[in-house]
DNA sequence: AATATTCCCGTTTTT
DNA sequence: CGGGAATATT
């Protein structure tokens, strides 16, 4: 979400984005003493008593590390600012302070990394009545806007699409096969992970090329290549263009540039440990003339160094801007002693961070509760009666969270949330996206505002199904490449489409659809997203279910009131900018305050959160530190699972506990859980461990609870198994690998099958069953 | 060409 | 277990 988010005139730039009576942004309602306006360079002096006053109301209640941090005006500056310790108050007071003293509020660009911080400081900063114009937004949306605006400069199409995580995996699967690639252990999900690990730091395909060292890069060349290739022809950016973009773009031109650090003069970036190295460097020439960068940050938070975050640009800020003045806010206002201190030995495991001194003047409070479960399931049905329990004493649902590391682990935690009759929501924005009927009708809508989105019109084409038949789609597509034109274009040859045969006149009839949805473009969001589900079939197709709570055709209600209110809240918006937002929602945009239900979320979205009362669940080793096994060896940035778990733990302002289960389900089968190492050595001041739930009574408990680990080292060749579908079967082959066994298996009716053992259905056969 | 069925696969976090 | 893709069926 943004506010003013007007660039400048490629022609004319402002030279001082200065203020016409005319273009005043409204002013607050919210401020009494703010008579005559925001201030800016030039009225200022004329409202200096009100101003005074106003400065003096954001800087009361500070403390002397606060307050520092708020009237520091020129200059970079770096806050250091540990869990709960006032970050977003600084912050905000700090960009109300320089729009009453140094700046105009359009002169102020803060950038968040979801779109829910960024409402929440906007709508903050705001309260302080001084905010009108600023520039609130995430890295994402900004570059969006940014490249949107200057799309000529930039060299991309105006109406460019973003591409999502599962149009990228579409691309790169035919780019992958097109590279003749099909077996090379390439998956789209692998060609995806890496290229974005490129992206994000800035090697194109071209600087891939020229470092040719690594054999394995050299690999993904072509596959890289051909996936920019697709894109562009598709007028397509990914997540990471939108950066990367912006990176080039502002490096490379130096007009555009210096306007930009003409009309943002002062810049703010929240979150700073979290930045890539594109997201580094547009902060860095954003504010290469003035140097008015404000970073903050907390090393510790750092979480996504998996895509591709440095937490080295924290560290070596100081090196970065050797004048920054760094202010580090260590008392925290949330948690209870207890916690916190929980929360700073667990990271004082550490090696790679700042040391800080986090303490508190809040109350000891309870002890940190440490929970043993046989299983997954007790833990949660144990999760869901403290929190019923809770709710009983008074307490309310969403002062309450459960956390976990995978979102995998939600699923119990629902269900018996459900069957306790507690109300909860899941952080899962991003998950409605993905549903196959919001996807489709989002095709339309792409297709309608760029008809080169390929991915889309081929999802679309036969949706609902008007017998265009997949050779049809595939010798349209081979058509449209050899004239050179993007299958719209195609679409709308008629010779061409004569040319195909007996599909000629559905494509004619999916061409004349296609212009008559058309008339949603020059609509408001909300009627372009009804008009398309009515007119293009979807409605129909998706009718059928409408009584479910969960049904497709909810879902499209859903998405026309999503509409509805991004129009509400963006009065001049078109489609395509709400397409750009929806593009770009993340999971915890879609937490709700004051919902009076329990937050269930994975410890990466509850970063910047808080909560009464956390449950943090699946303290189990490989879980939280996350352990994945990859080529042989098991890879975990154990610093990183750390500074995981301590976000998870500072959420917590009153009570916490930290749970696990000795057997948790994976995919299906029952498997054996060791304590997470983060739990040894806590001090035991700090925590409360109730005798477990788990040893008492596994001795006794009948082996229920699905299959159990095989005894898969011996098995060996000619082993006699079973398989629930093709019956009796003998091993013929076995290999064993790190994470899995092969076997092949030759079956009575004479076929030789292979499976990966642990998941397959083969059950060992003993020699004196096999009689039947 | 559309639908039903089987099979095979993977395992994180996300703008 | 659950989704997506290949394959069988009409």
């Amino acid at each position: 979400m943004l506010f003013a988010m007007e660039m400048p005139e490629p022609e004319a730039p402002p030279r001082a984005a200065r203020k016409s009576p005319a273009a005043a942004p409204p002013k607050s309602e919210l401020d009494p003493a703010d008579e005559g306006g925001p201030p800016t360079q030039t009225d200022r002096r004329s409202y200096e008593p009100s101003g005074a006053e106003a400065i003096e109301r954001i800087l009361a209640d500070l403390t002397e590390a606060q307050r520092e941090a708020v009237v520091h005006t020129d200059g970079a500056l770096l806050i250091l600012a540990g869990p709960g310790s006032g970050k977003t108050r600084v912050v905000t007071r700090r960009a109300a302070h320089l729009a009453l003293t140094v700046a105009d509020a359009r002169q102020i660009l803060a950038i968040t990394f979801t779109n829910k911080a960024a409402r929440e400081m906007g709508a903050r900063i705001d309260a302080l009545g001084v905010a009108h114009g600023m520039t609130v937004s995430t890295f994402h949306a900004f570059c969006a806007a940014l490249l949107r605006r200057y799309a000529d400069r930039a060299g991309i199409p105006r109406n460019f699409t973003i591409f999502d995580r599962d149009d990228r995996r579409s691309l790169l699967k035919a780019a992958i096969e097109a590279c003749g690639f099909a077996n090379s252990g390439y998956t789209p999900a692998s060609a995806e992970q890496e290229i974005s690990a490129l992206k994000s730091k800035m090697i194109s395909p071209v600087r891939l090329r020229e470092q040719s060292g690594d054999w394995r890069a050299q690999m993904l060349l072509p596959i890289y290549e051909q996936y920019e290739a697709s894109l562009a022809q598709m007028g397509g950016l990914d997540f990471d263009d939108l950066l990367l973009r912006v990176a080039d773009l502002l490096e490379s031109d130096d007009d555009l540039r210096s306007r930009l650090e003409e009309r943002y003069r002062y810049v703010l970036v929240d979150e700073y440990q979290d930045t890539n190295a594109c997201q580094y460097k547009i902060a860095r020439l954003l504010t290469r003339q003035r140097g008015n960068l404000c970073a903050t940050g907390d090393p510790d938070q750092s979480i996504y160094g998996w895509r591709g975050a440095d937490i080295g640009n924290i560290l070596s800020f100081e090196r970065d801007y050797p004048q920054a003045k760094v202010v580090r806010l260590e008392q925290n206002y949330r948690s209870t002693k207890r916690i916190l201190a929980l929360a700073d030995h667990l990271i004082a495991g550490n090696l790679r961070r700042k040391a800080k001194t986090l303490w508190t003047e809040n109350e000891t409070g309870a002890t940190v509760r440490v929970l043993e479960f046989e299983t997954a399931q007790e833990e949660a049905a144990a999760v869901a009666g403290d929190i019923a329990r809770q709710i009983r004493a008074g307490a309310r649902a969403d002062g309450m969270a459960v956390f976990y590391r995978v979102n995998s682990l939600s699923r119990v935690i629902e269900d018996e949330l459900r069957a306790a009759g507690i109300p909860y929501q899941i952080a899962r924005g991003v998950e409605f996206y993905g549903r196959k009927e919001i996807k489709d009708a989002l095709a339309y809508l792409r297709v309608l505002v760029n008809p080169a989105d390929q991915v889309s019109l081929v999802r679309i084409i036969n949706t609902p199904s008007r017998g265009i038949g997949t050779t049809t789609i595939e010798r349209l597509i081979a058509a449209a490449r050899t004239k050179q034109a993007c299958v719209l274009d195609a679409l709308n040859d008629t010779d061409l489409v004569g040319s195909l045969g007996r599909s000629a006149a559905k494509l004619h009839e999916f061409a004349a659809l296609l212009r008559k949805l058309a008339a949603a473009l020059e609509m408001p969001p909300r009627s372009a997203v009804e008009h398309v589900i009515s007119h293009s079939g979807l409605r129909a197709l998706y009718s059928e279910s409408r009584d479910a709570e969960d049904s497709p055709a909810a879902n499209l209600d859903e998405l026309i009131s999503a509409a509805a209110a991004f129009e509400d809240t963006h009065p001049e918006s078109k489609l395509l900018d709400w397409l750009e937002h929806a593009a770009l929602v993340s999971d915890v945009d879609a937490v709700e305050e004051d919902s009076r239900k329990v937050t269930l979320m994975t410890l990466h979205a509850a970063k910047g959160l808080e909560f009464d009362s956390v449950h943090l669940i699946g303290m189990e080793n490989g879980l939280l530190p996350f352990r994945r096994e990859d080529g042989g060896h098991s890879r975990c940035d154990i610093e990183e699972e750390r500074r995981l778990c301590f976000v998870g733990i500072t959420r917590a302002k009153k009570r916490l506990t930290l749970s696990l289960a000795r057997y948790r389900m994976m995919r299906g089968g029952a498997v054996r859980t060791t304590r997470s190492p983060f739990l040894d050595g806590l001090p035991p001041e700090l925590i409360e461990c109730p005798a477990s739930q788990a040893d008492s009574r596994s001795a006794d408990r009948p082996v229920d609870r699905g299959r159990l680990p095989r005894d898969i080292e011996h098995w060996m060749v000619g082993t006699l198994v079973r398989h629930p579908n093709h019956g009796l079967g003998q091993v013929t082959d076995i290999e064993r690998g790190p994470s899995r066994t092969h076997v092949r298996v030759r079956f009575r009716d004479g076929l030789t099958r292979a499976y990966a053992l642990e998941f397959s259905d083969l059950q060992r056969v003993e020699f004196d069953e096999v009689g039947e």
